[in-house]
DNA sequence: GCATTTGCCTAAGGGGTATAGGCAAATGCA
DNA sequence: TGCATTTGCCTATACCCCTTAGGCAAATGC
């Protein structure tokens, strides 16, 4: 019998695939084994479990990301690097919502000390470098840009803007104005 | 055979505590039957099925959320308002995470326009009076606070700032401080 | 007190997860 | 090139969850 060629890349590339078309939920083994024309057991040669399957698609999709994210603020600074920055995310979202979904997935902290995770934190505040902010506020304004970041995209993609004007694209690019009013001009406690 | 007295309400609000307890994702219509000792099938002549049940349990916590969140901007105004707010969605999720997953499940349309959703975004709106904004900057506010509540209150459920200083209660405070700066000084386009 | 309705039951089928053990294709080495 | 070993995918099996159909007994209504 002719071999599929299983690998666990292909597989976690083939799944990142599959929870683009119906949503990371939706991923698995079964479904994965269906699509590569093989029987669900053979799959866990290269998978422990259902879970380990997922938490490679997360971790394929946090360093997708980080990737987009440090191609996108190379030669930027300031607002420039901040909208650029924010228009990765929202992009990957709408490009890849399952991979997107698939990056919030909860890891345990060895795998995440592990992953692209610290890539991203890092990205924000090298953009902070071009705003006037010290510790501590340096990291609440990394904490605010990435719950911005992030509870915009989630709430967009969930469906929660929608039927409503103005558009969720103007809104997009005041928002990242008005972030870059709020770094120029951060409150003292 | 004493008879249970499962009813749909008694059900939905077992499915948000055992939310709560176990996580939304493993909320099943299987464990619920055990927690009334009863078994499976029995619990289909309440509920249509596991979608309808996660539905319920997420309707149930939109309301209670808004619930808290009326009660709290009662005789409030201004940053006092912006704050209890705040505190109100970050407490629920604080006290029940199962049920916060639960009012993030993706509603279709219809159920949606009949969920307590709406009065989320009007007491957002009823803050904003406090502030000195017209359309369309209005609703892009709406949206942005709606995006900090959620994206800040799930990365940090989800993990994303454990184990840094500075503590994350020290965060949402300066948070809070930022936003309401910047509603009081919200950029021209 | 009896008929009707209601509530929970048993039975059964379908799909996903996971493990054990087997056979054949690929690989390595003389 | 031929044989032994390793590797890859298979069958078989078991368990859990979802869902529907149909049955019997408890509750309700008149």
């Amino acid at each position: 019998m002719v071999r599929a060629g299983l690998t666990r890349e292909r597989l976690i590339r083939a799944g990142a695939e599959l929870a683009d078309e119906v949503g990371f939920a939706e991923v698995t083994v079964s479904a994965l084994a269906r699509r590569f024309e093989v029987k669900v057991a053979s799959l866990y040669s290269h998978v422990k479990s259902s879970h380990d399957l997922k938490t490679g698609i997360a971790l394929f999709a946090l360093a997708e990301l980080a990737d987009r994210g440090s191609a996108a603020l190379a030669g930027r600074a300031g607002k420039d690097a901040l909208a650029a920055l924010a228009n990765v995310y929202r992009d990957y979202a709408t490009e890849h919502p399952g991979r997107y979904a698939a990056a919030q997935l909860r890891l345990d902290p060895a795998t995440a000390a592990a992953s692209a995770g610290g890539r991203h934190a890092q990205m924000t505040r090298a953009i902070l470098r071009g705003y006037d902010l010290t510790e501590p506020d340096q990291t609440h304004a990394v904490r605010l840009l990435g719950s911005v970041f992030h509870g915009y995209v989630s709430l967009e993609l969930g469906g929660g803007f929608s039927h409503s004007a103005p558009d969720t694209g103007e809104t997009w690019s005041r928002i990242v104005d008005a972030l870059d009013a709020l770094l120029r001009n951060w409150p003292a406690p």
